[in-house]
DNA sequence: ATGTGC
């Protein structure tokens, strides 16, 4: 693949038919890697509607049709597309952080009560299992219309946690009537659990502060204890992906779309079927708010019964969804599937309190290494957004081979960090070697211009899916 | 990511 250097930290790929637009990579030239994810940016790029760039973010790496760290507008009133690839399984999976009123140094002789208390109460690992027993479909059904906000209505949480999530907790035009039983099903028993993965729920420490201003707006300071949970919307959003790649499969044909792979499977975004999905995808979203603000206040519990401490939620967003944005007069369908939405300063958008100093935006790190707090910047690119973690450079089978999973946890807890995983396997599948240098994907994404960095936190406790 | 694979 022929890249052209344009900055220190942005690389082009020239278009060329059937590409609408040029690729558009933002990363140094050691993170750009894997051909096939640079394959999968030309691919989205002859999508019907796009705009501007397919964008690649500096945590690039292959996915399914679109690659992950991929970034791709299209224009909605131009017969622009919406496609389940270009938000991907894990429908909303997200992050949220959390701020403890207390020291690291506070919480050190309490760490292993706090992380047996988290180990004997987070629900994780695949399959059923949540914090949180619904009564049946009518109760799903609310909280698929209404999310986070549901939750805090029904007592798990206060008002003030709304302000500081993404879309106040709760996606507009959510329906639930285009969420299959299977998904249905699936759903019901998985409210309020973390899954597996690369999911994870960690007690953290801020370790460093880039921007004393920024960081304190957002609650943050040096030393100060955190909690971050990664997680997304189970079985429910994989269903829904898997239902509505089979709907728009069959239907392209219809619309006269042809894509260089079926797994860019699509449809107008003004179409029933785009329609239907966005709304499908829309419930899957709130489920995964609802999800995160359930384990935010099973931790809550945990830290009051421990150490008395109470956490305030710095912020909750999302890298894995699809948006109808308005940029420069045009109503785009913004999909960011591994890319971070990064608002700047004063966007209409943002709570009063951080409006100036740009939305929070929260990147976890490979199991046992750092994670990072940025914030949107004033000249963001790719409709302001960055990148979302790590990024893969080993399958999973790869990285299970390199590693066992018992080695993996004796050298975190070496390390002094308290882990308390779900399965040997899950662990060796997410060996930090398995991943990108997540502070080499952070250089970058500063150094592009996507973002700016605020504070980096380092794991004292991993409770892992 | 996922009741992990057609």
């Amino acid at each position: 693949m022929e890249l052209v250097q344009e900055a220190p930290f942005r690389f082009r790929i020239e278009r060329r038919p059937p590409m609408r637009v040029p690729g558009v990579v933002f990363a140094s030239r050691d993170l750009i890697a894997e051909d096939q994810a640079l394959q999968q940016v030309v691919n989205v790029a002859t999508l019907p509607g796009i705009v501007e760039a397919s964008y690649g973010m500096p945590d690039l790496h292959w996915g399914y049709g679109f690659p992950i760290g991929g970034v791709a507008a299209t224009d909605v009133r131009a017969g622009g597309v919406v496609s389940p690839g270009g938000v991907g399984f894990d429908i909303s999976c997200g992050v949220r952080l959390l701020a403890a009123d207390l020291q690291r140094e506070e919480l050190a002789p309490r760490l292993t009560r706090l992380m047996d208390i988290l180990d004997a109460t987070i629900p994780r690992g695949a399959g059923p299992g949540g914090v949180w027993k619904l009564s049946g479909r009518a109760q799903l059904d609310e909280l698929l219309r209404k999310g986070a906000r549901y939750a805090v209505e029904q007592g798990h949480g206060v008002a003030r946690d709304l302000e500081r999530c993404e879309d106040q907790g709760a996606v507009a035009d959510a329906d639930p009537d285009q969420v299959g039983d299977r998904a249905i099903k699936r759903g019901l028993g998985q409210v309020g659990s973390l899954g597996s993965g690369n999911h994870f729920l960690e007690v953290q420490a801020v370790e460093q502060v880039y921007d004393e201003k920024v960081a304190a707006a957002f609650g943050l300071r040096l030393g100060q204890v955190c909690v971050m949970i990664h997680c997304g919307s189970r079985g429910l959003g994989h269903q829904i992906c898997t239902d509505h790649v089979r709907v728009m499969d069959k239907a392209m044909r219809r619309y006269g779309i042809s894509v260089p792979d079926r797994q860019l499977a699509c449809a107008p975004v003004e179409s029933p079927e785009g329609r239907a999905y966005l709304g499908a995808m829309a419930a899957a979203a709130n489920y995964s708010r609802a999800n995160r603000q359930l384990l935010a206040e099973a931790t809550r519990r945990a830290f009051q019964k421990v150490t008395g401490a109470r956490l305030d939620l710095v912020y909750d967003v999302s890298h894995n969804l699809a948006k109808l944005e308005r940029h420069d007069g045009r109503l785009l369908c913004v999909h960011r599937k591994g890319a971070t939405r990064a608002l700047p300063p004063h966007h209409p958008d943002l709570p009063p309190d951080l409006a100036p100093f740009g939305q929070p935006v929260l990147i976890p790190g490979t199991m046992g290494t750092a994670s990072y707090v940025l914030a949107g910047v004033p000249d963001g690119k790719a409709f302001h957004s960055t990148c979302h973690g790590a990024g893969r450079t080993q399958s999973r089978h790869q990285a299970a081979r390199m590693v066992s999973g018992r080695e993996l946890r004796d050298r975190l807890e070496a390390q002094g960090i308290a882990v308390r995983g779900s399965s040997l396997r899950g662990l060796s599948e997410e060996a930090p070697t398995a991943y990108k240098d997540i502070d080499a994907v952070i250089a970058a994404s500063t150094g592009a211009g996507l973002c700016r960095a605020v504070a980096r936190l380092v794991p004292l406790g991993v409770v892992k899916g």
